[in-house]
RNA sequence: GCGAGCGUGGCGGAACUGGCAGACGCGCCAGCUUUAGGAGCUGGUGCCCUUCGGGGUGUGGGGGUUCGAGUCCCCCCGCUCGCACCA
């Protein structure tokens, strides 16, 4: 962007005088240490004496992860805000803690390793520079020295000493805490304590004890069902794959299939993960968002004997144990080995045809299960969806009674029975349950509604509420009675209890990857896993040559192979731990990306800690805070500003990490984050042509509604900003345009921090001119001295500062950043009058002009206030205080309403009775006008705002 | 299908517990100053009508509560996001 013709006034505020200011004052902060903010104790406690007196506040961005491409201008929105709010507080006598680390972890660079040879450690490392780089460049007030990377050693080894505390843990039921594996030994040893299930821990040998232990512990592993991701080599949490069944990162076809797998028991948690949600100052959609992942159902469990096999019986989860006695038939998950068990040798006489599956006309029981079972593994997840409702399932041949009325009620295995949920079978009520009686239909099975729909009902199964029917000694009973009735019956007579389940599993914790933390576990001769003791922590990565995972190949046959598997030399390894010199083999699995960041935030506090995670006096300053009401906050941070992407995912591990961390005593809060704010998406303009195509959005030309691309129409689209849309624009862009503090300051003035908003480069003048004129107030264009005067300010401009001083206190406090520019650009207009009148600007008002605009555009506030003749930065002056004095209106200006319509405005006394008001209001030419000839039948008077006078 | 959120000028957005709709900025219009335009200054700018006094109308649509509704209630339309055979 060229200048005009060669005049500018020499010390007009272009963008290189910005820059020139921009990059002084980086330097100066750095230099003069101003952001590094001070512990109470150890080694980064230098200068806290001078912030003792005041409370500590902690500010935090999630952490971001360092990509390659660099930072779009979508990127920054966030973390600008989170500065803004920082460096208000700490002119408003907090001590600020904000710092910014790197997820650095991750498929990205370990996929360019795979493509290029290069080493995940040098990609990361150089993005890490670039990133770091652009951040500056924003002015950012970050702690400098806390700035941690989750793939440092240093850092890890504590990732890693935290999977230790969680191995070594279990979860004690009737204290609801996680506890030291040793108490559990040791209550094992001492008798007080029995194992839940097999034979009594004196008659186990040693082997089995310490199975059974490992079956208790926090971090286990399991050979389950999983999402294997062939395309990355690697198996996945639930949280990780789409609705789809696909990969989130990638987008790759995900297959089930069984794998021996680290899992850490967040099940647990999870009646406290979601009763917390309460005390939490989050937006309410991801506490919705949290609550339906969790998916806590209230209801019974049931057990339907199964005939003729004494003792065995099928238990069923059911949230409407009151339809019990509408039970027609059962399903069983197929994958349940309970079916081998019961499943009958041959047909019943009489089975119909269809029953016994479409697989074969004269096969067997047991061969039908097979089949089906054949077809249920051949569909994966896209598939069984894309099949709709149509319900699919084979007859077993046998039966269960149903205990609330002696019926017997054939069984069935049918997909639409979750394994994973409940307990993987169902009581089918095809009246009061669609899927029930879809299937119902499907295989000729009895209806039977046991809940009386309205008359003017014509559904099929019916869920409301109504008086039971056809159900006995419940017939009458409203659902919610018949529910009590049932489960005191089902408990009295030992056929069920009343139950909670969840839809939260445990959370799939190894990753077949190369560039993630290692397990600090090893195998011993017996195969069982041994943790490492501290002393040997970190364990490091071993360096390998090839990042392939060994077979990619697209399929859901293929096994998974780590790479680690390839660092021949680590993977066996020659350890004492406590019982001589012996071989032991290395876990190959390494953990999720989610690992590092599940706890970056508490190395935030005491990243340079070699003995502890962190010092627990370090942690208990910054963690434990006070909410608004007075009240001590559940959680540490005081604000979390991140993309609403991590709902359910970076958000419910950390809080699961670090309720782990709190029953273990390590940290003082039982919550992570107190406040979250969700942070929008900033869109820009993409444009494409007439085959559809993306054209480059930067040489698309505007004329009036129509959009050009080489002199043809293109048609304009919003979206994510990027290289696939090519509508990038980086924040270098604006930063040689304009400089950093337009940037800053237009992000900020778009919209509210939590609202997405569209780009629009058009509009960054309206800022940028501002600081212009704010500039020009001050600075003289063409000589380059301030034109300051100490004369007094105006009246006018005096109550002016001082409600503007009010206002944009409030609107920092409430992160409305946006109105609060907004009050400072009426000011500086006022201002911009001022000198034009004068000549000079009033010292009385510049100066807080130049500290209110310091959150907001720290640079040029910094030069100014330089220039007002102030040595120390301003980054610790209070924050401008109204005088509540000048505050009061003396007068106010009032609408006069008829009849709901504003007719005339007038201006009384602010001290006016509402007699008065009226009297003033009757008084005006176009009121007695509109009143003229009409009864007034009754005068409302709202103090300092509006008179409406209502005709009879 | 279920759940949540959002619909305000040409555009981004303001509007506290119901009380003057459209703050502030972009754009647009007029003028000034400059000068060959393009980041300057002043004024104006929701829409329609106007005799220039003013009048009508207006926050997705329809209804309601109220002296008064962008805000509260009911119905409908549209968009966005989340979940999705969870018993």
């Amino acid at each position: 962007m060229s200048e005009r013709g060669g005049d500018v006034p020499k010390f007009r505020y272009t963008a290189a005088l910005a820059n020139e200011i921009e990059t002084k004052w980086q330097d100066r902060w750095e230099a003069e240490r101003t952001f590094w903010a001070p512990n109470p104790t150890g080694p980064l406690s230098e200068g806290f004496d001078k912030v003792a007196g005041r409370r500590k506040l902690f500010v935090l961005d999630m952490f971001p992860y360092p990509s390659g491409v660099g930072l779009h201008v979508g990127h920054p929105l966030g973390y600008i805000g989170t500065d803004v709010y920082a460096r208000f507080k700490r002119m408003a006598d907090r001590n600020v803690l904000h710092a910014m680390g790197y997820d650095a972890f991750g498929l990205p660079a370990e996929q360019y390793a795979v493509q290029t040879g290069q080493h995940p450690r040098v990609t990361t490392e150089q993005n890490i520079t670039t990133m770091k780089q652009q951040l500056r460049a924003l002015g950012l007030g970050h702690d400098p020295r806390r700035a941690i990377a989750t793939t440092d050693a240093p850092y890890y080894r504590w990732t890693q000493w935290i999977f230790l505390q969680i191995f070594n843990s279990w979860y004690d039921n009737d204290q609801d805490r996680a506890r030291p594996i040793t108490d559990l030994v040791a209550e094992f040893e001492a008798g007080t304590r029995t194992p839940s299930e097999g034979r009594a821990w004196a008659e186990l040998e040693e082997l089995e004890r310490r199975t059974l232990i490992d079956s208790y512990r926090l971090a286990y592993l399991e050979e389950a069902p999983v999402n294997w991701c062939p395309a990355l080599g690697t198996v996945l949490a639930n949280e990780e794959v789409t609705p789809e069944g696909r990969s989130e990162r990638g987008n790759y076809p995900v297959y089930k299939r069984p794998l021996r797998q680290w899992m850490l028991r967040i099940t647990a948690y999870a009646e406290r993960l979601l009763d917390d949600l309460d005390v939490l100052d989050w937006p309410e959609p991801i506490k919705i968002q949290q609550r339906n992942w969790i998916g806590r159902s209230t209801g019974a469990d049931i057990v339907f004997p199964v005939e003729g096999h004494s003792g065995v019986g099928i238990r069923v989860f059911t949230t409407r144990p009151d339809t019990v006695f509408g039970a027609t038939y059962m399903v069983l998950a197929p994958e349940l080995d309970l079916v081998d068990e019961i499943v009958a040798n041959e047909w019943p006489s009489g089975t119909p045809a269809e029953w016994r599956g479409t697989f074969g006309a004269d096969v067997s029981p047991a061969e039908a299960v097979a089949a089906y079972r054949n077809y249920v593994a051949t569909k994966t997840d896209v598939e069984r969806q894309a099949e709709g409702k149509e319900k699919t399932g084979v007859f077993i041949g046998a039966f269960a009674t149903n205990a609330a009325n002696g019926e017997s009620i054939p069984i069935f295995i049918a997909d639409y029975a979750l394994a994973t949920y409940g307990t993987g079978a169902i009581m089918a009520v095809p009246g009061q349950d669609q899927r029930d009686w879809d299937f119902a239909e499907e295989f000729k099975l009895p209806i039977v509604r046991t809940v009386e729909p309205p008359p003017d009902f014509d559904g099929e199964a019916y869920l409301g509420d109504g008086p039971a029917i056809n159900s006995g000694f419940l017939d009458g009973l409203h659902v919610d009675e018949a529910k009590e009735r049932i489960i005191a019956w089902l408990e009295e007579t030992g056929n069920g209890r009343g139950t909670v389940t969840y839809k939260l599993r445990d959370w799939l914790f190894s990753r077949q990857r190369y560039w993630g933390e290692p397990f600090p576990i090893v195998y011993d001769d017996a195969g069982l896993p041994v943790a490492l003791p501290e002393s040997m922590l970190p364990v490091t990565l071993p360096e390998i040559a090839d990042f392939e995972p060994r077979i990619v190949a697209d399929d859901e046959e293929t096994l998974p192979e780590p790479p680690l598997a390839r660092a021949d030399d680590w993977v066996t390894v020659e350890l004492d731990l406590g019982d001589g010199p012996k071989t032991y083999l290395r876990e190959l699995n390494t953990m999720p990306n989610w690992a590092g960041s599940c706890w970056y935030y508490l190395r935030y506090l005491d990243p340079t800690n070699e003995n502890e995670l962190v010092s627990p006096e370090i942690e208990r300053y910054w963690m434990q805070g006070v909410r608004a009401d007075g009240m001590p906050a559940a959680g540490g941070v005081d604000l979390y500003v991140g993309g609403v992407e991590h709902a359910v995912l970076h958000l419910l591990y950390a809080r699961f990490w670090h309720k782990i961390l709190y029953d273990l005593g390590r940290v003082s809060t039982p919550e992570p984050f107190q406040r979250l704010v969700n942070q929008g998406y900033i869109q820009a303009a993409a444009y494409t042509d007439e085959r559809g195509f993306y054209v480059e959005a930067s040489q698309v030309e505007q004329r009036s509604d129509e959009f050009f691309f080489e002199g043809k129409p293109v048609t304009r689209e919003f979206g994510k900003i990027g290289k696939s849309l090519k509508n990038m624009i980086t924040p270098d862009d604006i930063f040689e345009n304009f400089g950093s503090d337009t940037l800053r300051l237009y992000e900020m003035f778009m919209g509210p921090l939590d609202a997405s908003r569209p780009w629009s480069t058009n509009d960054i003048v309206g800022v940028h001119r501002f600081l212009q004129r704010l500039w020009r107030n001050v600075v003289d264009e063409d000589t380059g001295d301030t034109r300051v005067s100490d004369e007094p300010a105006d009246e006018e401009t005096r109550r002016r500062l001082h409600r503007t001083i009010a206002a944009v206190r409030a609107d920092m406090d409430d992160l409305s950043f946006n109105t609060a520019i907004a009050r400072l650009f009426e000011l500086n207009n006022r201002l911009t009058e001022v000198v034009a009148d004068t000549g000079t600007a009033p010292r009385e008002v510049v100066e807080p002009m130049a500290l209110m605009v310091a959150p907001l555009a720290p640079h040029i506030a910094e030069e100014l206030w330089e220039r007002l003749g102030q040595s120390a930065s301003l980054a610790f002056e209070p924050f401008p205080e109204a005088d509540p004095v000048l505050l009061v209106e003396e007068e106010v200006e009032i609408a006069v309403q008829v009849n709901g319509k504003v007719r005339a405005r007038i201006k009384v006394p602010a001290s006016a009775t509402e007699a008065d008001v009226e009297t003033a209001a009757r008084a005006d030419e176009q009121v007695s006008a509109q009143l003229d000839g009409k009864t007034v039948a009754k005068v409302v008077v709202v103090p300092g705002r509006l008179v409406n006078f209502v005709t009879g």
